[in-house]
RNA sequence: GGGCGCUUAGCUCAGCGGUAGAGCACUACCUUGACAUGGUAGGGGUCACAGGUUCGAUCCCUGUAGCGCCCACCA
């Protein structure tokens, strides 16, 4: 017997520990041994914590796909894991460790790697089970981590491979520099925020007393402090050779920076070659402020006329532009910052270890003081900022090693345009090809301990070894030197995305050989966000291609970003994050305002918690996550972020409970499957009809999901199990199960129970849960059942349609539904039961009416069903498929309201005959619209036509009174 | 600066060259033997704005406004 209530939390549980016991998610179970394969390689969750709503949608997309393809036979492998991410994880666990006064630095390498492995245990066995409790039907057995031995093989085999090609190389070049981290990032790790500043001075400005307004150096600091982007300096270069006389333009040259402390390692001044006003210039030399340096001015075309001053001062070793035409032009190069980004000793002593914006200041103030600051303006510019970290990023001069990847780009880009892999939507494929197509060397060394450190070892002369293992270096330094040597062996360890690009394939077993990867690769579809494409899905391509010869999916699904109820994106600082554990398991209120609290400064905090408090007064309810994952998927449309809305959660969860009553309903009224029960041999006109509803829901979700169309989908599923089975189906056929036909109680009760039957799987992939729960429960003569509903076939229907008793079941629900509509407007009382009569009724009509007369009964609450030549005196008049009903219902309504009723129905349809009379008498329609538009136009005409000569009749018998 | 997307009911969103939809919220009635986490009926939209194409535009095109995102860059 069912519970009387659907209980998520007691069922959640239960279930996941059978699909776990019988392993039913385990790729290639022996009864697939020859079915095709489907394969997803899970996006793998960072082990910094533990998954938020983002992943929820990801992971919930993906369970669709696979317990969708899992039924439909596939063999079907969800390869699950988890990802170290460097730079994020070291972070998490340093903060960790400084919050109990631990320096990681000073507890040195291996002891920080172990607490990073401990936290490692900790977070991912976290994750797991947060992936668990969503219903993610992954193979378990095969869960992988980036760092786990066979993984990091596979990343060391594919270093020294391209090492080996060529296509990686250590280089002395700009990279973007962490000087928090003190370690390289990539360029996409860096992001780009507008700054504006406040401060203007200018020391041409006069005050009223006619002295020059003097430079405050206090003042500028305080802004400076506060404000230290967002300005423009323009600085005094003198000409050399000449006595610089600040009243003489002609004695110097002025350029522009935002960052005037760099000007320690300026090398040059460039200005364009046909720019008339300055050209003149080129070839001479200028003094650098503050250095005691001559440096050259130089003719490049990077220098834009229009912009600045036309001339640009030219600081190669700071600026990826400057670096640029400092090769073009032969400057020097000097690095003036150290790894922490204070000034390091190639500047003049007084500059010496001051921070970069320490030094600006100091700069600015010195250059003001020599008469050579000749403004300040206020500007917009974007400034650099680590991804992670937040530092303000510094181009700096450091040995890194690269990939080339634009050699990888170019299969790459290929595989796609030729559609070997398909982006879904499709648009996301144009992000792919810009990007790749104007790619850069990939910086792949990062300065950090966590993750995989590079397999490269040198020798006492600087000289690289790259090999497999530190013995075969041995070797190869041996072979070179002639002679034993100690090696060392590089202390960088790899960018993380440098592993998680061989996923698809590293996670199979490579580089050996394994079944799996001959079965499973190329994998079918991957599921991910917009965000990660450039990081993880052109490198898994530019990889997967170099190294399996062979693009790593077929399809990759591109899904938007979950965002709160005010459309603001999740962040712990903004404090809306919502764990999705929160909406399944519900939280109190003050629960829920101490954890988004938590860690926020005071003032964010208050903030936070008043945000919190006004949107969820209640706390959240336990809503479960089958809720959760029917919400995400029906909120999923193709090419747009995902709002939650947590009125939709309780919507579906409603749904939920919808769906376990009818199984009640089914249950009590003994609905229990037959074996070999054949839908198309049922007789009553219900049941006929019913079997094709089924079937083109079945067809819409099947259609939808292979579409990735997962709202469709969840909306097909959603409207027949509600407003088909629920609504019409179960009140049709009461009177059946109630009544004395035993032939159609029989028959209607095997329907019911397989209608069920094909509810159940048509709604798992979304609703995992309750469904296998209720599968379990409704077997034959009410026993449990053996199979899991997981692993049980997708509904195939077909040739179950039919129009005539689709036709028949349609006039029954619109005579119902005009019958209560009238009953509701003449104010009818609910509870009061009226009489029915069918006008002028034909012998088909009055056979069709005795086959349904109870239900009409019962659903539009008749007390008879008659039939007559017109309508009895005082009656309510409807208009059904042609056809007058009659509402004796003298004395209990109204007459005059009767009569502006239909008055007022008499106007609408008059003017829809109207309409469609204009636009079927309207030439240039009639010869240009196809002919189905306009067959149906007329049928539409002919219909409104009907109806309205029946409401006219109508009228006219209430005037006869 | 370049590119992409969005603007439809009070809210969150579908949809679509041919009769504007859902969920939530709202109103009225209903504890009717599956379900009040429910039932029945209903109100509510000049589909951002302006042009154009078309027999017909909410949908296609162009422009405008507002919002959002991505990329590049401003010495």
């Amino acid at each position: 017997m069912l519970e009387k209530t659907y209980q998520p939390a007691e069922i959640e549980p239960r279930i996941s520990a059978g699909w776990e016991k019988a392993e039913a998610f385990k790729a290639g179970r022996p009864d697939r041994a020859g079915a095709e394969t489907y394969c997803i390689v899970i996006p793998p969750p960072n082990v910094t914590g533990s998954l938020h709503m983002g992943h929820a949608l990801n992971n919930t997309l993906q369970d669709v796909l696979c317990r969708f393809e899992r039924m439909r036979g596939k063999d079907v492998l969800w390869q699950p894991g988890t990802d170290h991410a460097g730079i994020a994880t070291q972070l998490v666990v340093s903060r960790q460790l400084a919050e109990q006064q631990i320096d990681y630095k000073a507890l040195g390498r291996e002891a920080f790697l172990e607490k990073v492995w401990e936290w490692k245990a900790q977070s991912g066995g976290t994750i797991i089970n947060q992936l668990k409790r969503l219903g993610a039907s992954c193979d378990w057995s095969r869960e992988r981590f980036t760092m786990d031995e066979g993984l990091s093989k596979a990343v060391v085999k594919v270093f020294v491979e391209l090492y080996k090609a060529g296509l990686i190389y250590k280089d002395k070049r700009l990279v973007n520099w962490d000087p928090a981290f003190q370690s390289a990032v990539s360029d996409l790790e860096v992001e780009q925020r507008e700054h504006t500043g406040s401060y203007k001075w200018s020391r041409g400005q006069v005050d009223k007393d006619g002295d020059e307004v003097a430079f405050n150096a206090g003042a500028l600091n305080k802004v400076l402090d506060r404000d230290p982007s967002g300005h423009m300096y323009f600085i005094r270069y003198p000409l050399a050779g000449v006595a610089y006389d600040a009243a003489n333009p002609a004695t110097y040259l002025v350029v522009g920076t935002t960052r005037p402390e760099t000007m320690l390692g300026d090398t040059g001044v460039a200005i364009h070659p046909e720019n008339e006003r300055l050209k003149h210039l080129i070839g001479k030399k200028v003094f650098l402020p503050l250095t005691g340096r001559e440096i050259p001015v130089v003719g490049d075309t990077y220098a834009d006329p229009e912009k600045g001053t036309g001339a640009v001062k030219i600081t190669p070793a700071h600026d990826f532009n400057d670096w640029e035409v400092g090769k073009r032009t032969g400057l020097e190069v000097i690095n003036i910052l150290d790894a922490r980004g204070a000034l390091n000793d190639a500047v003049p002593a007084a500059y010496r270890g001051l921070d970069r914006f320490e030094a600006r200041k100091q700069i600015v103030a010195d250059l003001e003081a020599e008469n050579l600051l000749e403004r300040i303006e206020v500007t917009t510019h974007a400034v650099p900022h680590a991804q992670r970290g937040d530092a303000i990023v510094e181009p700096w001069l450091t040995d890194q090693w690269y990939v080339d990847a634009a050699t990888l780009a170019r299969p790459a880009l290929d595989a796609v345009r030729q559609g070997k892999t398909r982006f879904v939507p499709e648009k996301y494929a144009a992000d792919y090809y810009r990007w790749l197509e104007d790619i850069q060397p990939w910086c792949i060394s990062r300065q950090l301990w966590w993750g995989h450190q590079i397999p490269a070892w040198y020798g006492p002369d600087g000289e690289v070894f790259v090999a497999e293992t530190e013995n075969l270096a041995l070797g190869a330094a041996e072979r070179h030197y002639d002679t034993r040597v100690v090696l060392t062996r590089d202390e960088d360890v790899l960018d993380t995305w440098f592993s998680s690009a061989l996923w698809p394939f590293s996670t199979l077993g490579w580089p050996e050989q394994t079944p799996e990867l001959a079965r499973f690769y190329p994998t079918s579809t991957l599921v991910t966000g917009f965000d990660i494409i450039f990081f993880w899905v052109a490198r898994m391509m530019m990889s997967g291609i170099q190294f399996m010869q062979e693009v790593p999916f077929r399809d990759v699904y591109i899904h938007g970003l979950v965002r709160d109820e005010q459309g603001q994106k999740m962040s712990k600082t903004k404090g809306n994050v919502m764990d999705p554990l929160d909406i399944i398991d519900g939280i109190a209120l003050d629960a829920l305002v101490a954890k988004r609290v938590g860690g926020l400064a005071a003032d964010d905090g208050k903030r936070v918690e008043r945000l919190t408090r006004q949107s969820y007064p209640q706390g959240i309810k336990p809503y479960g996550t089958d809720a959760l994952r029917f919400t995400l998927a029906a909120l999923t449309t193709q090419g747009r972020d995902v709002k939650l809305d947590i009125g939709r959660v309780e919507g579906y969860r409603n749904f939920a409970t919808k769906l376990w009553n009818a199984a009640r309903f089914a249950e009590i009224n003994e609905c229990r499957r037959v074996a070999g029960f054949d839908p198309s041999s049922v007789r009553q006109a219900v049941n006929r009809w019913i079997g094709g509803e089924a079937e083109r829901a079945a067809q819409a979700v099947t259609g939808a999901i292979e579409a990735f169309k997962f709202n469709e989908a969840a909306g097909a599923i959603y409207e027949f199990v509600w407003g088909t089975y629920c609504d019409w189906y179960l009140e049709l056929i009461k009177p059946i199960l109630n009544g004395s036909d035993e032939a159609a109680k029989v028959e209607t009760r095997a329907m019911a129970a397989w209608v069920l039957d094909q509810i159940l799987p048509l709604l798992h992939p979304f609703m995992p849960f309750i469904t296998e729960e209720l599968w379990a429960k409704t077997g034959e003569h009410g026993e449990a059942r053996p199979g899991m509903l997981a692993l049980a076939p997708w509904p195939k229907l077909q040739g179950l349609a039919d129009a005539g008793a689709d036709q028949e079941i349609g006039w029954v629900v619109r005579l119902v539904s005009a019958v209560r509509s009238v009953r509701s407007e003449m104010n009818v009382p609910a509870g009061a039961k009226i009489p029915l009569v069918l006008v002028g009724a034909d012998q088909a009509l009055k056979e069709r009416a005795g086959r349904h007369t109870e239900t009409l009964v019962r659903l539009a609450r008749l007390d008879g069903l008659t039939f007559g030549a017109a309508s009895p005196a005082g009656s309510a008049q409807i208009v059904v498929d042609g056809s007058t009903v009659a509402l004796p219902l003298a004395g209990i309504i109204d007459m005059k309201a009767e009569r502006a009723r239909i008055v007022k129905e008499v106007a609408k349809v008059s003017s829809e005959i109207k309409k469609v009379t204009d636009r079927l008498g309207n030439p240039q329609f009639m010869s240009r619209a196809p002919e189905d538009v306009v067959d149906e136009l007329r049928e539409r005409q002919a219909d409104w036509e009907a109806r309205g000569r029946q409401l006219e009749a109508a009228l006219a018998r209430i005037e006869a009174d």
